[in-house]
DNA sequence: ATTGGTCTTGTATTTACGTCA
DNA sequence: ACTGACGTAAATACAAGACCA
C-alpha cells in the first residue's frame, strides 16, 4: 500500500476537509484532461460516452468480445459527487437515483462512486492514526529514555549507605525496591531516594502532545 | 523523441457478512 | 428458525495516465 503524497494533500479525518480528490489536485490535475474533457455534455446527456457494456451486470461480452472502457468522471460530476459525499457518507435509493439523474449516470455507478468514496475516506483516517500512534511511540519512547536515564544518575548520585529504612520498620532494605508497608498495606517507596524526597518527578519530561 | 516497464489512481466486480421483513 | 432481498465493507481486478531509465 502507498500513497503518493498528491493523494495526502486533500485527507479527510473526522474533521471535514472539503473533498478535492484526484481530478481537483495539484498532481492529479492533469490526469483527467484528456479523456474526461473529450465529451460534451450532449455526448453525455445521449448516452454517447456510455463506456460500459449495455448489460451492467456482465462488464464482458458473452461472445468474449472486447472488455468494457473504463468509465472517467468529468470533474463537474466528480465535484457534485463530493458535494454530496460531504454532505452525506452513505446515499438511500431515492437520493441515489436522483443523484444518478443529475449526473447522467447509472445509480449503480454513483453507488459504486460513494463505496469507493467510504473506502478511500477510511483508508486516510486510518493512514492519518497510524502515523499518530508511530509518533506517539516515539515520542514515548524518548520519555522512556530520559526517565532511565534520570534514574541512573539518581542512582549514581546517591551518597548514602546502601540500605534504607522504612518508615514503619527497622528492617533494611535494598535501594531500589518496590516495597509493601506490612501495616498499611500500601507501597511506600520505589527507590531509596524517594523514601527521602518523595516521587520522582522528572523535570525534562513534559507531557506532550502530539497533535499537529 | 520514443519506448517499454512500473507505479499510481480511479472505477468496477466479487465475496462475505449483517440486517430486516 | 429459516429464507431471500438488500446494503455495506473489504479485497481484488483492471484500465489508463504518469513517470522514469
Amino acid at each position: 500500500m502507498a500513497v503518493s503524497p498528491t493523494s495526502s494533500a486533500c485527507l479527510e479525518l473526522t474533521i471535514s476537509v472539503p473533498g478535492t480528490f484526484a481530478s481537483s489536485g495539484e498532481g492529479g490535475a492533469m490526469r483527467d484532461l484528456d479523456i474526461n474533457q473529450v465529451p460534451s455534455e450532449e455526448e453525455w446527456a445521449t448516452g454517447s460516452m456510455e463506456l460500459i457494456e449495455e448489460d451492467d451486470q456482465n462488464p464482458y461480452n458473452n461472445d468474449g468480445g472486447p472488455p468494457r472502457k473504463k468509465l472517467r468522471l468529468t470533474k463537474q460530476q466528480s465535484r457534485l459527487l463530493e458535494e454530496s459525499f460531504r454532505q452525506n457518507h452513505t446515499l438511500n435509493p431515492k437520493q441515489k437515483e436522483t443523484l444518478a439523474m443529475e449526473l447522467k449516470l447509472k445509480p449503480r455507478q454513483v453507488e459504486v462512486w460513494f463505496q469507493n468514496r467510504r473506502a478511500r475516506s477510511k483508508l486516510k483516517q486510518t493512514e492519518m492514526e497510524c502515523e499518530y500512534l508511530k509518533r506517539w511511540f516515539g515520542s514515548l519512547s524518548e520519555q522512556n529514555k530520559r526517565l532511565q536515564k534520570e534514574v541512573e544518575e539518581l542512582r549514581a548520585i546517591k551518597v548514602g549507605p546502601p540500605t534504607v529504612m522504612t518508615s514503619h520498620s527497622c528492617e533494611p532494605l535494598p535501594a531500589s525496591t518496590l516495597t509493601m508497608c506490612p501495616q498499611c498495606e500500601r507501597v511506600t517507596t520505589t527507590t531509596a531516594q524517594a523514601n527521602f524526597a518523595g516521587p520522582i518527578r522528572p523535570t525534562a519530561s513534559k507531557p506532550t502532545t502530539l497533535a499537529g
